[in-house]
DNA sequence: TGATGATAATAAGCATGCTCACTAACAGTC
DNA sequence: GACTGTTAGTGAGCATGCTTATTATCATCA
């Protein structure tokens, strides 16, 4: 990066070629990158609301329907009535979702390995942690006002 | 995450929040984050073609002809015509962008501070160097050919 | 000089993320 | 029962990234 590299753009973009290198690997699955990480926490979280596994994910909301737009279309889940509330709908995995979830799981694991070779064990837990305490402080952070005009001058 | 959380997503979902924190610091600027990156290494490198601009950010050329698209139209870069190459461009910034380089400086220090609470000077070149580690065997890994079925009964 | 292949840039089309705005339904309250 | 505010989901539109394909030009070799 300028001057010296900027540990936000490595950031983003190892985040970017982790994301490349899982989509090389899964292309043949019908499954995204994105659309995995929805399959796998609705697969430990059936019945919920779009609006809670938005918020468990943490995305948006609308970014989340896109989503199942196009799993539903590909017959991985399916969206239910909520009988008790006319708004809501509740979601459920397809059964040909579930032989998806160990393949993909693996593509997940295969990748991380290319991506960790000289990385002990110990070490990808501490990256694990570090990375986990950056992001509840931009959690954080994103909540407040933010502004670009606090202390400009200081 | 799934079971324990997992350190792709983790780290998916810290690039995506720093991002969306830089943004927020940025709007007034008409700079996005893309855009200031760009202007960053461009700013070391004027003169150059968006080819090698491209492999220097390390994204697809159609991607960075994009954004320059917009930084265009916006005023801040200028393309040139290459009096050696009637292909190619040359890529200078205009003089509006040079005072925006240090505001963006700025405002990614700030996104950076908020990011890094909590951790070491020492914490944060051990990060990076762990990030430019696992940055190098991706970039390694995304150039062979990858193929989703290589032993995967193993 | 003319064919062959490489290279610079762009076009088309998809995926994922956002903000902002909207509809429909719910939950209270008067 | 009507009014108000909140909530669940979606539509529109933008930004960034990719793959694949196309055009124009260059570079080489016969």
């Amino acid at each position: 990066m300028p001057s010296s590299p900027n540990i936000s753009f490595v950031l983003h973009d190892v985040a970017r070629l982790l994301r490349k290198r899982f989509e090389q690997r899964s292309r043949a699955s019908g499954l995204t990158r994105a659309q995995w990480q929805v399959l796998a926490y609705l697969s430990l979280h059936e019945g919920i609301h779009q609006n809670k596994l938005a918020d468990l994910i943490e995305i948006t909301p609308i970014t989340l329907a896109r989503l199942l737009d196009k799993m539903e279309a590909s017959g991985f889940i399916e969206r239910r009535p909520d009988p008790a509330d006319r708004r809501a709908w509740l979601l459920y995995l397809k059964p040909q979702a579930h032989p998806l979830i160990e393949i993909m799981r693996g593509n997940g694991r295969k990748t991380r390995d290319e991506a960790f070779v000289g990385l002990s064990a110990d070490a990808q837990l501490h990256l694990l942690q570090t990375l986990s305490l950056i992001k509840s402080n931009l959690l954080a952070a994103c909540a407040q006002p933010a502004a670009d005009r606090e202390k400009t001058h200081g």
